[in-house]
RNA sequence: GCCCGGAUGGCGGAAUUGGUAGACGCGCUGGACUUAAAAUCCAGUAAACAGUAAUGUUUGUGUGGGUUCAAGUCCCACUCCGGGUACCA
C-alpha cells in the first residue's frame, strides 16, 4: 500500500471544495472567533514563490487548530492586483491589464488551492474589482472630509470644523481654503520623485538609498513639481505612536522601526534676531541647552528668508550656491555628506542668550522640509556642525565639559578639537540675563533653557516628527481612480457616494500622458464632463498608489459582497480585530503604518470598532537557497556546479567552489518552484517541510534533501497509520501513553506559540515510537490523525476516513491532555560534582532533599569523586539536579 | 554612524527560560533484506585522547572577562553576519 499523495491530495481538495468545508458562517452568536490573515499577494506573472506558502501554511495551521477547538474561524485570501507590471506589459503588448491580472490571479488561485490551504474562497477579494475599489474610493472621500482635532487627538468630519470669525469675514473662498488646509487629503504642488524609466512618480520611500527606483532599479530618478494628492498622516503621528504601546503581540523590532520612521523628537523653537532685518530667524533644536555654544547659523537653500538675509556683496556667490543645490536631489546632498558645502550670507544674527554676533550661512546639509529649515549650529556638540565648522574655519566653543571622559579626550573637547555629544557639566553657559546653567547636566540644562526662553518670549518647547505627508497619487492607469472632478472655475468636488465607483475607462493605449501625466489624460469621453449648469469639468487623471487597496482589505473580507456598505457594522464588530496577521518583514513600516492610519481615521469616524486593526503580528523569515561562488567571489549558477565528497566544484573548470546562502534568483538558477515540489513530493510534504525548516521567523536555506526527509516521514506515517494491521484494540503501555500525551501537550502549545518546527519533531517522535511498538490502539491512532491534521491535512483526512469517519476531520474536537499519564513516580537525577555531570541515580519524585543528598553521598559511584576531598556543599534541586561541591 | 536581531556538530536546527548541551531531521558510517541496485528496516554518529571492548578522561554553544553551587541561557567589553535607517538639527 503506497502513499499515493497525488491521488490522495486531489481527492481531499475536491472533497473540501464540494462540501465547502471551510466556508465561514457569520455565526455572530459564537463568542469564540478567530480571524487569521495573510498578507495578500500581488499576483505577479511568475507565479507563486516558495516564500508565499510559508506564511500561508502558518496561518492555515493555526486556523485548522482553532476550528478544532470550537472557534469560528475567518481565514480568507485575495489579490492585491493593481500594480505596475501589468501596466508595463500593457504598454509593451497592448494587452489590457485586467486580462493579465485575471490570468495571474487564476494561476495564483490554482497554485494556492493545490497546497490544501483552508481558505473560504467565497470571500476572495480583488483590489481591481470595481465592487471592491468602489469602497476604496468611498474611504478616500471620508479622508477628504475629515480634519484632525489636535485637542481631542481625533479625526472629525469637516462639517464640525470651527471656522474662526476672521476667516468667516473674508468670505466663502477663504473659508474653503481654511477647510482645505485641514483636510486629511489635499491637492497641492509637490516636489516628487520622477523615475524616467518607468515614467512614474514615486514616493520618497520607493527611492532607495543609492538613488535607484526600488521597482526598476535604474538611477534615472529626478525631482519634478506636479499637482498631487497628499494625505496628512503626520497629524496622526502621536496616535500612531501611542497605539504601538498597546500592541503587545507585535514584534518589538517592527514597533521600533515604526517609531524610528515616525521619528518624534522633542526640543525647542528659538527666535534669533537678525541684524538689519525686522523678522526673526526661527530655528528648531533638540539641544536648546547648547545655545551658549552656538557660533553660527545655517539656513536651507530653499528658506524663504534667505533672499532678505543675503547681503549684496554676497548675493552672486549665494545665488550660485542655491542654484547648484536646487539641481541636486536630496540624494546627491546626502551622498556628498562627507564633504560639507556652504556659503556665508554676509549677515549676522544675535545669539539671544549672550548677545553674541554670529554669522548666518546657507548650506544644503540643512533641509527645508524638517523643523523650520534653519538651525543654530553648535560645532562643539554636534558632529555635523563640527565638520562644517572645521571645513570653513568657524569658531568652536566648548560649553559642555565631559567630566567623565578620559583625560585626553576631555582635553581635546575643551580645546574645541573634538566634538562631544554626550552628557557632561556646562561651562561658559551663563548670560547677562538671569540665565545660568553652568554645572548642570544635560537633562536639567534643556529644561532650564526652555523655561527661560518661554518666559522671555524668545522661544517655546516644540516637538517634531520625521514622518511626512504621504504622497498619495501616481500617474498611472492601473490603479484606483480618484472620485474627484476639477471644474473649469477651479473648484474641486468629489463624486457623490451614490455615483461610485468611478471606473477606469476602457483604453487601448496605456502610454503615460505628456509631462508626467497619467495615461488617463488621454481618455477622451471619460475625462470630461459637464454639470447641470453647463460648467465643464475634468476628472482627476492620477490614480491611487498600490498601498490604497491593501490599507483596508482585511475589513472587506468580513463582508465581501456587500454593495450597500464597505461591510456590515455588526459583522465588523464581531470579527475585528484581526487575531493573527502573518507576512513579510518588508512591510514592517509602510503597509502596516498606512493601514493603521486609515484604520484610526475610520475608528474616529465610527466606521470601525477598534483603534488598531491587527492584534498579533508575526513576520515569517525569508526562504533562501544555497548558491556557489569561486574563491574570488564570483557567483556560479547552480546548474554548473558539481558535488564530490561534500565539496563543490565547477563542472567546466573544476575549480573548487564555496557554498553560500543567497536569495533565490534566476541568474543563480537556484529558484525553487512550489509546483515542482508538489508534483514530486506532494502538498503535505511542502507544507511540512516549510514548517520544519526552522523557526518561522528565521531566514533559512532551502534544501531538497530536507523536503525528502519530511516526505519520508509522511511515507512512514502512511505505511504505519494507514495499515489496519498496525491499528489494533488493546491497552497502550505506560511509555506509549506518556509519549502520546506529551505529544498532545507539546503540539498544542507549539501551535499556540507558532513553533511549528518543534511540533513536527514531536509528531516524528510519536511516530517513531508507534512503529517501534508495532501497533497502536484505534484511540491512539485517532489522536495522532488529529494532531497531524493542521500540518498535513490531506493525509490526516485520509487516515480519518480509514478509521471509519464519514466526514471531514476539520471540525473534530482537538485532543486533550490527560496529566495522569505524564506523571512520573521517579526521577532520574543527574548528579554533578563541581558542576560536571558524572552519573545518574533514580529517586522517587517526592523524595526529600536531605534523603537524596545522603543517598547520593553514600552511593558507591560517588566515592570516586569524594575520595580525598572535602564535601563543601550539597545542592539538591527537586526533580532537576544534584550538585556536590568538593574541594 | 545610530536602532534592532543573530552566531550551538559536516548541515538545518532543539534545549522546560539559570539545572544532563546537541531533541528531531538531513548527511555520513556499518549491518539486515536483495543476484544486484533502489526503497525499507536496524544500529552508530560533537571533538580529542586511552582501551580489543563495555567504558573512561579531557575539551566544547563566535572571542575575552565576570556573577553563580551551576551559564548556550544573566552582566561587561569585543569580533563577525543579517535587517532597518541615515546630514531629521
Amino acid at each position: 500500500m503506497e502513499y499515493n499523495f497525488t491521488e490522495l491530495e486531489k481527492k481531499w481538495q475536491e472533497y473540501w471544495e464540494q462540501h465547502k468545508t471551510f466556508k465561514t458562517v457569520d455565526d455572530l452568536s459564537n463568542p469564540k472567533k478567530f480571524y487569521a490573515l495573510d498578507m495578500f499577494p500581488y499576483p505577479s506573472g511568475s507565479g507563486l514563490h516558495v516564500g508565499h506558502p510559508e506564511g500561508y501554511t502558518a496561518t492555515d495551521i493555526v486556523s485548522r487548530y482553532k476550528r478544532m477547538n470550537g472557534f469560528n474561524v475567518l481565514h480568507p485570501m485575495g489579490w492585491d492586483a493593481f500594480g505596475l507590471p501589468a501596466e508595463q506589459y500593457a504598454i509593451q503588448t497592448g494587452t489590457h491589464p485586467s486580462i493579465t491580472t485575471q490570468e495571474n490571479c487564476d494561476t495564483f488561485r490554482r497554485q494556492i488551492k493545490s497546497l490544501g490551504l483552508s481558505y473560504d474562497w467565497d470571500r476572495e477579494i480583488n483590489t481591481t474589482d470595481p465592487g471592491y475599489f468602489k469602497w476604496t474610493q468611498w474611504i478616500f472621500i471620508r479622508l477628504y472630509n475629515t480634519w484632525f482635532d489636535k485637542e481631542q487627538q481625533k479625526g472629525r468630519p469637516v462639517a464640525e470644523l470651527p471656522i474662526p470669525a476672521d476667516i468667516e469675514k473674508q468670505g466663502k473662498m477663504a473659508v474653503q481654503d481654511f477647510i482645505d488646509e485641514k483636510r486629511l487629503a489635499y491637492y497641492d504642488n509637490a516636489q516628487v520623485w520622477w523615475c524616467k524609466k518607468c515614467q512614474i512618480v514615486c514616493a520618497n520611500e520607493e527611492v532607495l538609498n543609492d538613488g535607484s527606483h526600488e521597482k526598476c532599479g535604474t538611477k534615472e530618478v529626478e525631482r519634478k513639481n506636479l499637482k498631487q494628492w497628499m494625505l496628512r498622516i503626520p497629524h496622526y503621528a502621536e496616535r500612531l505612536l501611542a497605539g504601538l504601546d498597546t500592541l503587545e503581540e507585535w514584534p518589538e523590532s517592527v514597533k521600533d522601526m515604526q517609531r524610528n520612521w515616525i521619528g518624534k523628537s522633542k526640543g525647542a523653537e528659538v527666535d534669533f534676531n537678525v541684524e538689519g532685518i525686522d523678522e526673526p530667524l526661527r530655528v528648531y533644536t533638540t539641544r536648546p541647552d547648547t545655545l551658549f555654544g552656538a557660533t553660527y547659523m545655517v539656513i536651507a537653500p530653499e528658506h524663504p528668508l534667505l533672499d532678505r538675509i543675503v547681503t549684496n556683496d554676497k548675493r552672486e556667490e549665494v545665488d550660485k550656491y542655491v542654484k547648484a543645490a536646487s539641481l541636486k536631489s536630496d540624494l546627491d546632498r546626502t551622498e556628498l555628506a562627507k564633504e560639507k558645502t556652504g556659503v556665508f550670507t554676509g549677515r549676522y544674527a544675535i545669539n539671544p542668550v549672550n548677545g553674541e554676533k554670529i554669522p548666518i550661512w546657507v548650506a544644503d546639509y540643512v533641509l527645508i522640509g524638517y523643523g523650520t529649515g534653519a538651525i543654530m549650529a553648535v560645532p562643539a556638540h554636534d558632529t555635523r556642525d563640527f565638520e562644517f565648522a572645521k571645513t570653513f574655519g568657524i569658531k568652536i566653543t566648548c560649553i559642555l565639559d565631559p567630566e567623565h571622559a578620559d583625560a585626553e579626550v576631555r582635553q581635546k573637547v575643551l580645546e574645541g578639537n573634538q566634538c562631544w555629544t554626550d552628557d557632561g557639566a556646562y561651562i561658559n553657559s551663563a548670560g547677562s540675563d538671569s540665565l545660568d546653567i553652568n554645572g548642570m547636566n544635560k537633562e536639567k540644562g534643556i529644561q532650564t533653557v526652555i523655561d527661560w526662553l518661554e518666559k522671555k518670549g524668545l522661544g517655546t518647547g516644540a516637538v517634531n516628527y520625521k514622518l511626512r505627508d504621504w504622497l498619495f497619487s501616481r500617474q498611472r492607469y492601473w490603479g484606483e481612480p480618484f472620485p474627484v472632478i476639477h471644474w473649469e472655475d477651479g473648484e474641486v468636488t468629489l463624486v457623490p457616494d451614490e455615483d461610485l465607483p468611478v471606473r477606469l475607462p476602457e483604453m487601448e493605449k496605456f502610454q503615460p500622458g505628456a509631462n508626467g501625466e497619467s495615461p488617463l489624460a488621454n481618455a477622451g469621453d471619460w475625462l470630461t464632463l459637464t454639470d447641470a449648469n453647463g460648467r465643464k469639468g475634468r476628472r482627476e487623471t492620477n490614480t491611487m498608489p498600490q498601498w490604497a487597496g491593501s490599507c483596508w482589505y482585511y475589513l472587506r473580507y468580513i463582508d465581501p459582497l456587500n454593495d450597500k456598505a464597505p461591510f456590515n457594522a455588526q459583522k465588523e464588530k464581531y470579527w475585528m480585530p484581526v487575531d493573527l496577521y502573518i507576512g513579510g518583514a518588508e512591510h514592517a513600516v509602510l503597509h502596516l503604518l498606512y493601514s493603521r492610519f486609515w484604520h484610526k481615521v475610520l475608528f474616529d469616524l465610527g466606521i470601525v470598532s477598534t483603534d488598531e486593526p491587527y492584534r498579533k503580528l508575526y513576520n515569517q523569515g525569508m526562504i533562501l537557497a544555497f548558491a556557489y561562488e569561486t574563491k574570488a567571489g564570483s557567483k556560479v549558477p547552480s546548474d554548473e556546479v558539481g558535488e564530490r565528497d561534500g565539496k563543490y566544484y565547477h563542472k567546466d573548470t573544476g575549480e573548487e567552489l564555496q557554498q553560500i546562502v543567497a536569495k533565490m534568483s534566476k541568474t543563480l538558477k537556484n529558484v525553487v518552484n512550489p509546483d515542482d515540489v508538489t508534483v514530486k513530493y506532494g502538498a503535505d510534504s511542502l507544507r511540512l517541510y516549510e514548517m520544519f525548516m526552522g523557526p518561522l521567523d528565521a531566514t533559512k536555506p532551502w534544501t531538497d534533501t530536507g523536503v525528502k526527509g519530511v516526505y519520508n516521514f509522511l511515507c512512514r506515517v502512511h505505511r504505519f497509520f494507514a495499515d489496519p494491521n498496525s491499528i489494533k484494540e488493546g491497552e497502550e503501555d505506560a511509555e506509549m501513553l506518556k509519549t502520546l500525551h506529551q505529544s498532545i501537550k507539546k503540539v498544542t502549545s507549539d501551535i499556540e506559540n507558532l513553533k511549528f518546527n518543534t511540533a513536527i519533531s514531536q509528531l516524528m517522535i510519536l511516530t517513531n515510537l508507534a512503529i517501534k511498538k508495532g501497533r497502536v490502539s484505534p484511540g491512539t491512532a485517532r489522536i495522532f490523525a488529529k494532531l497531524l491534521s493542521p500540518f498535513a491535512p490531506h493525509l490526516a483526512e485520509e487516515l480519518w476516513e480509514k478509521y471509519g469517519a464519514q466526514k471531514t476531520i476539520s471540525y473534530e474536537a482537538w485532543p486533550e491532555v490527560n496529566p495522569a499519564f505524564l506523571q512520573e513516580d521517579s526521577f532520574e537525577y543527574p548528579v554533578s560534582f563541581n558542576g560536571k555531570m558524572r552519573f545518574k541515580i533514580e529517586f522517587p519524585v517526592d523524595a526529600s532533599r536531605e534523603e537524596i543528598g545522603k543517598a547520593v553521598l553514600a552511593h558507591e559511584k560517588a566515592q570516586k569523586w569524594i575520595e580525598g576531598k572535602q564535601v563543601k556543599k550539597v545542592i539538591v534541586v527537586p526533580n532537576k539536579i544534584v550538585n556536590i561541591v568538593v574541594g
